[in-house]
DNA sequence: GTCTATATCCAGATAGAC
DNA sequence: GTCTATCTGGATATAGAC
């Protein structure tokens, strides 16, 4: 300990540090299997600081969810912008959500964690969010435009996005080993074409890339 | 209270009752928000009862687990034993399901619950268990047989069954209004023949019923 | 096996100095 | 705003009568 007892400054704010230290406790053991001591000891903060700043663990737990849910309805917004059709809006939002799987672990499984009602009482399902509203509108478009096959809305969302989503689950838990964007034509091609064996003699254009390459 | 102070006796086994308790609680409002004192008042037993019995409430979400599992089991070894086609196989399983999501709520509810690692430490994630494993070999078999598209498994799982699970959910949240039986032809249209617009001039048999009558 | 009463523990929350 | 020390409520679990 040559120079200095005191250890660096931490230079993240405390409510970041407190956010983050939160998000990985809550995604590696559940919330309620956190207390605001774990969470304290973890962000290297007070217990004073995090009721200050949240006003408790539920606090903390709304803040994270909002933000998170933002930053996911920012992406949808972004794909919204760049992408006109819906098919190609559809294939962007879920290339962009197995992207975030590898890179941005935590946020996607918080997010998509099924139950928010369990430690946010009060909380709407999370398909009832603006995200996800956006997410039913490019379907309710695609189909006004012949694009997509007509149906009921909800059995299009769920066909669309429920495998996805499912996808997203396995890499979560370990059981798909590899990153999923390897994974994404073949499971787009599943999703547009179906499961049944393609017919041999078809005399479709053959496989393009189904999504634009990814910015960034 | 003419006759009898006393109420009459309950008829169902004590273990029973507190499972049957311990179940509509946890869907309702999530195994942590429920203590033992609230199963107990449910059920009408004393506490000490449910420690004899389960040794505590991780005890029966743990015994409640391995029975329903259970149940999923046989009901997808029956499916096995009455069709035989991949295809039929899988449609039949994603019919049973749609059917019990209306006749037992409570059961698939806490089956498709996603995380039981938050109460059950140490427990596999569910896509490893039993009756998962069988729809995994079902999918295997119907590629080797040429009847469904090859692919990596687990996209396979995802894009056949992953669908189906999201709309499970979407009626447990009540986002979903109708029976999911009545959208059951719908939904698998659109996973065997992808989302895609049909062709217009297709050919094909036109649509007969995928699924076999129910039994029961 | 079932019950009530009680003990123990710990997470959530607060008070008040700095 | 941040901290430590402390309070409180409630949940799990046990003891011991019946």
């Amino acid at each position: 300990m040559p120079y200095l007892t005191r250890e660096p400054p931490n230079p993240e704010p405390v409510n970041c540090r407190i956010l983050t230290a939160a998000l990985e406790l809550f995604v590696a053991k559940g919330f309620h299997n956190i207390s605001v001591h774990d969470i304290q000891k973890q962000a290297n903060v007070s217990i004073g600081s995090i009721y200050n700043h949240f006003g408790g663990k539920e606090g903390i737990a709304k803040a994270l969810y909002d933000r998170l849910l933002n930053e996911i309805d920012i992406l949808i917004q972004s794909v919204m912008h760049d992408e006109s059709s819906a098919k190609a809006r559809c294939n962007k939002i879920i290339s962009l959500l197995f992207e975030h799987t590898e890179s941005h672990r935590n946020i996607i499984a918080f997010i998509f964690h099924p139950k928010h009602n369990d430690f946010l009482p009060g909380e709407l399902p999370i398909c009832s969010t603006v995200p996800f509203k956006s997410v039913h509108d490019i379907l309710k478009q695609g189909m006004k435009d012949g694009e997509i096959r007509t149906s009921n809305l909800w059995v299009a969302v769920a066909t669309v996005f429920g495998g996805a989503y499912h996808m997203i689950q396995l890499r979560l838990d370990g059981m798909i080993k590899v990153p999923l964007p390897t994974l994404l034509d073949e499971f787009l091609q599943h999703t547009w074409q179906g499961m049944n064996t393609p017919i041999k003699n078809s005399r479709k254009k053959k496989s393009v890339r189904l999504v634009s390459a990814s910015r960034k």
